[in-house]
Parts: C-alpha cells; sequence; structure tokens
DNA sequence: AAGTCGGGGGA
DNA sequence: TCCCCAGACTT
C-alpha cells in the first residue's frame, strides 16, 4: 500500500535527515567547484544552465572559459550570440546557450543587472525551471528553496520508497512535497550542495555505496532492499534512423563554407556544414544554394550518430568547384581555420580525420 | 502527458 | 552497446 508523504515523513523526521547529511557533507561533500568560489549569483546560474542533464566533470571546463570570456552579466548580455554560441559548442542543448543570452539580456535591461531573488521571479527566464530556480535561490542566495534535480530525486526517491516510473506525472507529484519538507529551514546552501553530492557519489543510479550513506538507517528502499530497483528503469525505445547529406567545401585559401543553422531543432544556431536532404541532388543543391558550380565530388566515411530520440546517418561529400564567391545569405559564410566558429562535436571530428576520404 | 532537445562517460 | 546525467520547453 502506498504511503503518503505525512506517513513517510512519520517515520522520517525532516530535521534528522537534514542533520545527518550536513554532517556527512561538511566532511565528505564537494566544496571546490569552479562556481563555488566565488558563490556570486551569476557564475551559480550559468553554472546551472550548464548542469542541465551534464555532468560535472564535462561542465567544469566550460564553466572556466565561458567566465573567462564573459565574467559578468553585463558582458554576456552585450555579446553576439555567435560568440556565445561558439562557447557552447561540444555541450550540447544548444537551446540552453540561446535562452541564457536571452535571459541575460533581460536581466540587464529589465532588472537593472540584479537576478530576481524568488524562484517565481527565477522562473519568469527563460531556461529557468522549478529546480535550477530553486537551486540558484538557495546557493547564491541562501533564500529557502527546495530543488529536485537528477540527484535528489533519486535519494528522496529511495529514502521515501517511491516506486512511480521515472518521467511520470506521479513520479514528479509525490517528489516535490518530500523535497520540500526535507529541505531544512537553515543552511538551505549547504544542504541544497548535500543533496547533490550524495546522490553524485553515494546513492548513485547503479550500485548505491549504501554502507557509507549517514541516510541508510531509515531509507525505506535500503529496508526493502530494492534501492537498486529504485528509480525504476525507464522503457526502452527503438530509436528511428535518419539519413542526410552534408558538404565540406573549401575554397583555394583553405577557408570552409559553413551554414548557421536555424534557431529551433537539432543543433539550434549553431554553425555546421550545409546540409541537404537525403534525396535531393548535389550538383543542383551547389548551384542553387551555395552559387557553385560543381567539378569533383568525394565521399567520406559515413558516420552516424546517435541522438535522445533518433539515430542520424550522416553522408558527407568533399566538393570541389567553381564560383564559390558569391554567397547567398546571411547564414552562408567562410571561415579560415584558425577562426572557424563552434561546431557541433560530432561535425568537428568529422572535420578534423582528414584520413575519412572513400576512393570512389 | 508525452515528445523534443546532445554529448560524454560509466558499466 | 546501452543507459544515464545539477531539466526545460513545446504541443
Amino acid at each position: 500500500m502506498t504511503q503518503t508523504p505525512a506517513q513517510i515523513l512519520a517515520q522520517q523526521p525532516p530535521a534528522a535527515i537534514a542533520d545527518r547529511l550536513l554532517e556527512w557533507f561538511d566532511q565528505h561533500g564537494r566544496h571546490d567547484l569552479p562556481w563555488q568560489h566565488p558563490r556570486t549569483a551569476y557564475r551559480v546560474w550559468v553554472a546551472e544552465i550548464m548542469l542541465q542533464q551534464t555532468q560535472v566533470t564535462t561542465v567544469i571546463d566550460y564553466f572556466n572559459a565561458f567566465m573567462a570570456r564573459f565574467p559578468d552579466v553585463a558582458t554576456l548580455a552585450a555579446a553576439d550570440n555567435d560568440t556565445v554560441m561558439a562557447y557552447w559548442a561540444g555541450l550540447g542543448y544548444y537551446a540552453r546557450a540561446r535562452n541564457l543570452h536571452a535571459a541575460a539580456c533581460t536581466v540587464v535591461h529589465e532588472h537593472e543587472g540584479a537576478f530576481p531573488r524568488s524562484v517565481d521571479g527565477l522562473m519568469a527566464l527563460p531556461g529557468i525551471g522549478r529546480s535550477t530556480a530553486g537551486a540558484i535561490v538557495a546557493q547564491a542566495f541562501g533564500i529557502w528553496a527546495p530543488i529536485l534535480d537528477g540527484n535528489a530525486k533519486r535519494v528522496i526517491a529511495r529514502l521515501a520508497g517511491v516506486t512511480a516510473t521515472p518521467g511520470t506525472s506521479a513520479y514528479e507529484n509525490s517528489l516535490w512535497p518530500l523535497a520540500e519538507r526535507y529541505t531544512p529551514a537553515t543552511r538551505v546552501t549547504d544542504y541544497t550542495q548535500a543533496i547533490m553530492d550524495l546522490g553524485a557519489t553515494l546513492c548513485t543510479r547503479r550500485r548505491p555505496r549504501c554502507g557509507g550513506c549517514p541516510l541508510a538507517d531509515g531509507c525505506l528502499a535500503r529496508e526493502a532492499g530494492i534501492q537498486d530497483a529504485i528509480p525504476a528503469p525507464r522503457k526502452k525505445k527503438t530509436r528511428p534512423e535518419r539519413t542526410t547529406t552534408m558538404l565540406v567545401v573549401e575554397d583555394g585559401a583553405g577557408r570552409l563554407l559553413l551554414e548557421k543553422r536555424p534557431p529551433s531543432g537539432i543543433w539550434g544556431g549553431l554553425w555546421s556544414l550545409p546540409e541537404l536532404s537525403a534525396d535531393h541532388d548535389l550538383a543542383s543543391f551547389c548551384r542553387e544554394r551555395l552559387g557553385l558550380e560543381m567539378q569533383s565530388q568525394t565521399r567520406l566515411a559515413p558516420i552516424s550518430h546517435g541522438f535522445t530520440h533518433f539515430v542520424l546517418h550522416i553522408h558527407a561529400y568533399r566538393v570541389q568547384g567553381r564560383g564559390m564567391t558569391r554567397i547567398m545569405d546571411a547564414n552562408l559564410a567562410w571561415f579560415a581555420p584558425d577562426a572557424r566558429p563552434g561546431v557541433p562535436a560530432v561535425i568537428a571530428r568529422l572535420l578534423d580525420t582528414p584520413q575519412s576520404d572513400l576512393n570512389l
């Protein structure tokens, strides 16, 4: 029989949970993450956006480079979008970068450069949902707010024995009230970091190390021996496959022709190789879209790239031709090798693998 | 409520 | 190879 949050909390007094977690955090938590020193609202915000669906170890280098180039919100707001996107290239989920830039402009021009200090105020900015808003409020301002990121979800679901399937409304709706009740009135900054650290280091997705966990005593999942079954695995889905064609076009000076992708969709707003649908004719595309009379084509080794919801097979051709000086619109441009903007990581690998040509 | 957005890392 | 990760947004 499913227990209500009130019944669960009756067995697990929130204050006892928070105290044990904070005691563990003081000794074993992560205290040297870049965004913790100094812990400004701007730095916490940028870090939280980068950390959405992205692991800490991946984010750190991007965060440091980003801060060196955009040290404050005014600098970020004043930058052009291409520069911001270039610093995001390789991190994925490029809508995050677009939203980040838009939010910076809003903060500068509508909030006099100061971040909102409430969950609702932050959620009004693009790219900030309830969990990220809670994390910023708690970490940047020390104001009470619950979070419910992937780590907190896993810790709380095990602690309270929530067996609902992740991704469902029932799962989210059962966890938020618990997240609120466990969050203490004091040391909210440390508590927020602590529950994420516990999830990242001990209460991991697979093989949780319950032996060293400060919350093992009273953890309903552990007591029932079902900590490995929470959270329930997501149902696996067969990803459909798509095929596309991309062109590597270089001029006599070694410059590369790139196309800025539409704001929405895959790699939105990022510069990438010119792309044509699989059934489109190569020569006519070159002539009509690129202003290029194709003289030769070399097929490169095909690449398969897995996205969240489909697999993309990329057929790339190295194309040579004449009349390449005429650029058809602002979304096409030539780039010298040392001035190449950020491109998707899979495209960067393709371009940096010169031995990929196939002889036809 | 379900689908749409990448890329890296671990097992 | 498969699955997950400091989720938010759209429909």
